[in-house]
DNA sequence: CCTTAACTTCACAAATTTGTGAATGTAGCG
DNA sequence: CGCTACATTCACAAATTTGTGAAGTTAAGG
């Protein structure tokens, strides 16, 4: 018998419950423009109860190929999302959601508002500063600056707010 | 003879690089999750003069055609990133992007948050609160109500900023 | 070393999305 | 009252994206 795919602690808590979930959330980040495999990983993950699963656990868990969970997790690794631990022993990866750090990933959009800063910079100087357009553009690029500077603020302030409510993490 | 399509003023301003602007800045927006044709409509009247196109502007600027316009202009309606006008005389339809209204709309992520968060407290139930699982989605729910509320006093903060730096819009 | 357990990459079939042309609807104007 | 100028909707073809099975790669353990 293979050793309980589950392994650590009794793993069973009502697996419908978890998948309901799992599925529900998911379908939000999808619609909020990630891909589906992905949202439905990182559902898996948050909704754990150590916040780490191994691959073959994802697998069965969302009824996917281990390709698909690779593509997944390649994915969520770029974006910070999710990070790979190797376990010492074995050869099995594990994947784990640290609550810490993927706010700040999600709120990443910081990359995104980089390039849109640029794009915008590039438009005001060809379409000419003076023009009407270059100024709708120039403040445009303004705002994007503004938020940037905030979000950054913000996710300060947020840390704060963590630990009085949440202790650490 | 048609009565020279652009209408309005000299709306001579070197196509090109105002194509060349719409295209690159139509491109970040897509790789943030929009689609094309409301991303490069958008990006066609962040760069005209006025602010304002009509529909066969549109159509010819960005060579689609009017059902490509339409489809376009509805989803950024429903996004409130631009507001339609009717021409007082005329059938045709005037398409605007009010330098205020879309930087709300922009935030607007306020909907897509709700959602994530109802689906964050359905989560917490069902799998408990007192679950390891339980109070790592309770904690996620507590982020995304934190940001909620600062993104309200981040756009309070930026109209204050905007009207000392750029006047009225 | 050789075997085996894991992850990754690749080529392809299936499903979804996207944009078009044609048909349809509607309001202004003679 | 009918014609014309726009805009919208619909069905479909093309392009893109998505997930799979199979083959390839690497490291742990005998």
């Amino acid at each position: 018998m293979t050793e309980t795919t589950a392994g650590s602690g009794k793993a069973e808590r009502d697996p419908e419950a978890v998948s309901k979930f799992v599925e529900s959330f998911a379908a939000q980040l999808v619609e909020a423009g990630m891909q589906r495999m992905p949202a439905r990983v990182f559902g898996a993950l948050l909704a754990s109860d150590t916040g780490t699963l191994t691959s073959a656990e994802l697998g069965e868990q969302l009824q996917i190929s281990p390709a698909a969970v690779s593509g997944a997790v390649r994915y969520l690794a770029q974006q910070h999302m999710v990070s790979r631990e190797r376990e010492p022993g074995s050869r099995r990866e594990r994947y784990r959601v640290h609550s810490n750090q993927w706010y700040e990933a999600l709120t990443n959009r910081e990359a995104v508002l980089k390039r849109w800063e640029y794009a915008l910079r590039e438009g005001v100087e060809s379409l000419g500063r003076e023009t009407p357009a270059g100024r709708r553009l120039s403040e445009t690029l303004a705002f994007f600056e503004f938020v940037d500077g905030e979000i950054a603020q913000m996710m300060e302030r947020w840390r704060v707010y963590r630990e009085q409510h949440f202790g650490e993490g």
